[in-house]
DNA sequence: ATATTGTTAGTGAATGGTAACTAACTTTAG
DNA sequence: CTAAAGTTAGTTACCATTCACTAACAATAT
């Protein structure tokens, strides 16, 4: 990957910030220009194409989530680990919104692979990430050891991203960290000795 | 919410076979009516617009899957419920592939704030149905007396919306009810008694 | 030092594609 | 005969992308 110059970087920058305001779908290169305050070619000069650019957008995110997961400190108790992830991802999340939806879906969006590949590639980072500290707690003896990290991550990250789904649904109206302990306490209930 | 007509019914199945193999966003108006047989303006004889159809697309999808709900004998064990609510709401999805997590997914990046509540409603009745079981059986004493249903139901959503997404994941190659009653067990450990 | 040449980053206008939707005509079933 | 259900052939509105062009600056050759 290469780096992204100083223009690059202020493009994906109004890029996730319409994705933030107005949604992925808004994301046109017209409205893209218009953020960025030039004409629509002149996006051109800059990336081979739209692809190209959502690309930056999903690597830019990517890389700004994993750097605040690496913050947490590892050597604390698995409840405040999982506290502090969650409130770093929603937190995050609300900074950029619609876009980290994209990239926990998943699913179908677009018809494009390279995209679907590269937000598929984040998930399971985050996958993994999870499911390591979980490892690692299970060893230490926090963690039944009869539970499946894997399979607890993927639970831990379809809770947020249900939790992250009913905030868009409901229009953004209720506060997304409001209830968000309270669900992770009930998972790690079930998870930790 | 009129009843539909035969041709109307006829429509949205072709609308969910649509979404549930290609995606919400390769639900258009051209693709519907090559699926359905007859021609674009055709469709616009059943109703009045799209919107009307991907509401219609909701509607059955939540009237069917209420009512397998429904069937569920209330007055078994806690766990026996979640099981058969698990397996239920799965085969379902199975059958429908995931429609509604695509339509979750796919729709909440959209504008359109109608089909959004719709959706939301959907969500909400769910909610409900699984937060009262939790609370006759809180009342029951076989559940926590500390759980606060309504967040415990949305972690349970959470999960089995982490299952489907696993499932389409993986391509569908795995059987989505695998580690179900695993998944579903973890859940339960940290809410009953 | 300056005319020539090239590069970077921009412009307005146009292209080809596809979306939802519609007007006006035709077929068909009761 | 007529109302419902279908058709063909459009319309309008975007969208991503390309075209031909230019202003401003930098490098180079004489």
């Amino acid at each position: 990957m290469k780096e992204l110059t100083k223009r690059q970087q202020e493009i994906v920058e109004k890029a996730i910030e319409i994705i933030a305001e107005e949604g992925f779908h808004k994301l046109t290169t017209k409205n893209l220009a218009e953020k960025v305050g030039f004409s629509e070619p002149a996006l051109y000069r800059h990336f081979k194409d739209k692809q190209e650019i959502v690309l930056a957008v999903i690597k830019t995110i990517e890389s700004n989530m994993l750097n605040l997961a690496k913050k947490i400190d590892l050597s604390k108790k698995t409840e405040e680990i999982f506290f502090s992830l969650t409130c770093l991802i929603t937190s995050y999340l609300k900074k950029v919104k619609g876009v980290t939806i994209l990239i926990m879906s998943e699913s179908s969006l677009e018809n494009d692979d390279i995209v679907k590949d590269a937000m598929y590639s984040f998930y399971l980072k985050m996958l993994k990430y999870v499911s390591n500290i979980l490892s690692k707690k299970k060893k230490e003896g926090e963690v039944k050891k009869e539970i499946d990290e894997k399979i607890a991550a993927q639970v831990f990250l379809g809770i947020l991203h249900s939790m992250v789904l009913k905030y868009f649904l409901a229009g953004r109206s209720i506060e997304i960290d409001e209830n968000c302990n309270e669900i992770v306490k009930i998972f790690l209930e079930g998870v930790l000795v």
